[in-house]
DNA sequence: GCGACAG
DNA sequence: ATCTTGTCGC
């Protein structure tokens, strides 16, 4: 099934912050997430001397937590990494390799933020705008807010505020280790993102979702070039 | 103006 | 994200 265009991609640093703000009012992060039996991650991963990006999405069932199906794809980074519009140079290939899936996902996990963004609209929650689909953001560092620093037990969290709103949640997934930043991205709620984040937690800091989809991204610049 | 800044 | 050596710990 296509995807509808929701907008250009080739958009100044300026226009697309501006388009961020407008895209952020149709964001949902008010519905609760609802049972996830098959559940999508997306990853993307870069070489250093040219400008070859590699992403891939996996696609996990929630049941057994095997793996159900993965796409992984190459092509020409379009857009540079500016700091706030990260989704204007990964989401691209994202979005392109979710199309490709042969399952549709109840739910999406992107690696980085979802509304925790100065304009509320990290890669998470513009990728769900586009394929309508509930995602969540999984994090592994600060982009803005505050916080204080969660208990240091796995499950212990606290709230991500920024100017004045609470936009995510600072989740301690192993017991002494770092925690994640987990913020909705598209028709999910707080509450959701944390126990869809918790739930596909195994033994290390990061999910398993996103650690696969990780894991085949460097697979594939492995097989295809450095 | 200064510092911060997902991946 | 990527680069890069050793090191601490289960």
């Amino acid at each position: 099934m296509a995807i509808p265009p929701l907008h250009r991609w080739d958009l100044s640093p300026d226009e697309a912050r501006s388009l961020q703000r407008e895209l952020a009012d149709r964001v949902d992060t008010g519905s609760p997430l609802g049972p996830c039996r098959l559940i999508a991650a997306a990853d993307v991963s870069y070489t250093r001397g040219d400008d070859r990006l590699f992403a891939a999405v996996v696609v996990i069932d929630a049941e057994t937590s095997e793996l159900v199906e993965r796409v992984g794809l190459v092509e020409r980074a379009r857009y540079p990494y500016v700091p706030g519009l990260l989704s204007f140079r990964e989401a691209p290939p994202v979005l392109e390799a979710f199309g490709r899936l042969k399952h549709r996902p109840d739910v999406l996990l992107c690696d980085g933020q979802g509304i925790a963004h100065p304009r509320r609209l990290g890669i998470a929650s513009h990728v769900g705008l586009w394929l309508d689909l509930p995602t969540v953001g999984c994090a592994k560092s600060l982009l803005c807010g505050s916080y204080d620093e969660p208990g240091p037990g796995r499950g212990d969290r606290s709230p991500l505020i920024h100017r004045g709103e609470v936009v995510g949640t600072v989740l301690r997934t192993r017991d002494r280790i770092s925690p994640v930043f987990v913020s909705p991205g598209h028709r999910c709620d707080a509450e959701g993102a944390v126990r869809i984040v918790m739930e596909t937690t195994g033994n290390y800091r990061l999910c398993t979702p996103v650690r696969m989809a990780h894991a085949f991204v460097n697979e594939l610049r492995r097989g295809a070039g450095e």
